[in-house]
DNA sequence: CTTGACACAGAACAGGCGTTCGGTTATCAT
DNA sequence: ATGATAACCGAACGCCTGTTCTGTGTCAAG
């Protein structure tokens, strides 16, 4: 039988047995074990598969939790955690309160109102699952360059930062808005994204109740299909 | 022994068991087996654990493999494949041409330039893999509600529909601009997506380039961290 | 009180699966 | 030639794991 020898680097068999793995974990929603790796790559036995994965393992390609049945996956491309689950709350619009979570909405959430995010979108350690989205209804936070049906990630907190985007009800104004947010000496100065647009400033004794952080918008453009 | 009897929903055990297999997934990138599952949530049979997974999956909060070991998921995060990645191609800004990808690109394109899309984030049926991503640089695109820092997913396109969001460079203005594409009598209405700011209409003797549909629009809120 | 459902426990069964070990063949440097 | 090494094969071992069956205590309805 005549068997070649690669010189270096991945062979035509691990090449396939990477393929196999992919598309099998596509399709069945966990790895291939052992055998199944065999059977799709004509190996006819689990040693030499094992022969394999071990040299895939070596060279970085996969990652195994071995003695664990089908404990074989890409490297990188990571199965699951790689994103997370966003509750959708509900809709943000000018003259309505901001619909924030309670605990109870954390965890009966449907995932059919919900939006996933990738977390290598996500910024700095905001991971957390205490974040929700809202959609943007109507035209009112375009000085936020924000527009209507836009998806905006929020993370509730009722204290900012400077320089945080937040989303504020102002009910002495029955005005919802999102703004960078700037505390100066005796007010508020509640900055529009867009740069051509002036600041507006919120007296303290005016009521100003942050809602929550903005930490991503999302806008799908798929109007007029 | 008392047992407390819920009426409907998820008890406190469902949610024990969901909560476990999504912390046993994040951290050992594979579901728990069965007897995991009964250990970490206080279940000395794993004939129990069965019978409460099977009403978990009745009720459309997990799947299962039977007779896969491990073959347990919750439903919705898909562990794969609901999500792909977006080479990163450069920087978009006014007075620069727009960089699209060469085929070539799209093979060679590196993990670490590219940005990760859910798939149920993705407009209608563009979930190919010929789109493309580029990051706006500089504030020329304020007027359609795109800032600096945003990151726009384009697909590749010569021609474009009424109503669609396109990339286009201007050669005779040396311009780079987003808007909303409108074939009229014997111009081109280029329409910001910010209404309150009025279309600009191009000759049709003048060169009007389709880089891209713009699919969607990203912007991170991680300012001033 | 009886009946039936529900929520459990425990044990046993059987198959899946990774591991390992003894062989075999082919290539290559010495 | 020859030993070393890489690339295999087949079978056996044994743990892991999902399934299933029997049994028990509780609670509400009749």
């Amino acid at each position: 039988m005549m068997m070649v020898r690669k010189s270096k680097g991945l062979g035509e068999r691990h090449q396939k047995i990477l393929d196999f793995i992919a598309s099998y974990q596509r399709e069945y929603k966990h790895p291939p074990s052992i055998r199944e790796i065999g059977e799709h790559c004509d190996i006819s036995s689990t040693s030499v598969v094992n022969y394999y994965l071990d040299q895939l393992e070596k060279s970085g390609n996969i990652e195994r939790d071995r003695k664990i049945s089908r404990g074989v996956r890409l490297t990188g491309g990571s199965p699951l955690g790689d994103m997370f689950r966003v509750p959708m709350m509900g809709v943000i619009q000018a003259g309505e309160p901001i619909p924030v979570p309670s605990n109870a909405d954390f965890s009966t959430f449907s995932p059919e109102d919900s939006v996933e995010i990738a977390m290598s979108l996500m910024p700095a350690k905001e991971k957390g699952k205490e974040l929700f989205a809202l959609q943007v209804q109507g035209e009112s936070m375009i000085d936020a360059m924000v527009n209507d049906g836009d998806i905006v990630i929020l993370k509730p907190t009722q204290d900012a930062r400077n320089g945080d985007m937040v989303a504020v009800w102002l009910s002495d104004r029955n005005e919802t808005t999102l703004k960078f947010f700037f505390k100066e000496k005796d007010k508020f100065r509640l900055q529009p994204a867009n740069p051509t647009m002036k600041p507006i400033y919120i007296d303290k004794s005016e009521s100003l109740e942050i809602k929550g952080k903005v930490v991503m918008v999302i806008r799908k453009v798929e109007r007029y299909i």
